[in-house]
DNA sequence: CGAATTTGACCCGCGC
DNA sequence: GCGCGGGTCAAATTCG
């Protein structure tokens, strides 16, 4: 059923699946590439309301070799080394907007964690970032984002919020 | 009516 | 070789 993932991964609307291979590997060269750090920074900033404080989010770039599971079905190619990129949170609300729409694929609950785990997907067409959400059972004010792969493509929010939350980074980033 | 969300089932990798 | 766990898909449902 699900074996055409090599070609058509989202049966959906996702029509051209011909730069869906490129992506992935354009992904092996995380490593100096160009949106990513911004998008991070507008993760944070995004947060509506409770913002982040000195709550020591640690920017973990988790750059384990986590090779996509069944994309390379019948690929004998190397592992291609998938960006992940964590963030701590702390917010009440689990859906850190940040700019982008996401659509909701899945959601499992953790062993270690009573609160289930949610898993979100760009829904650009041509864009497999993917975004897992989870939050700590130790504390419900923490919001684990994990970011996997990047947009190559602009934010779908209106420039004007994007404006704001530019002043914001600055002045996060004056402290 | 179209798009997004929900939920259960299925698949794959790894451990024992 | 079997079992467990995590991750993803896919059909049905709901919302806008």
């Amino acid at each position: 059923m699900e074996t055409y993932s090599a070609f058509l991964p989202s049966s959906s609307s996702t029509s051209s699946a011909s730069n869906l291979s490129l992506n992935s590997h354009a992904y092996s060269g995380f490593q100096g590439n160009r949106p990513s750090g911004f998008l991070e920074l507008m993760s944070n900033m995004g947060v509506p309301n409770s913002n982040v404080n000195n709550v020591s989010q640690s920017t973990n770039c988790v750059g384990s070799e986590t090779d996509q599971v069944n994309s390379g079905i019948r690929k004998g190619y190397k592992k291609v080394k998938k960006p992940r990129y964590a963030f701590q949170t702390r917010s009440q609300v689990d859906i850190l907007d940040d700019g982008y729409r996401w659509r909701k694929y899945g959601q499992k609950a953790v062993k270690n964690n009573k609160f289930p785990r949610s898993y979100y997907r760009c829904t650009h067409q041509g864009c497999n970032v993917k975004k897992q959400v989870q939050r700590l059972s130790k504390d419900e004010t923490i919001v684990v984002t994990t970011y996997e792969g990047m947009h190559s493509h602009p934010i779908e929010k209106s420039t004007d919020n994007f404006e704001h939350i530019l002043t914001q980074m600055q002045i996060y980033t004056s402290l």
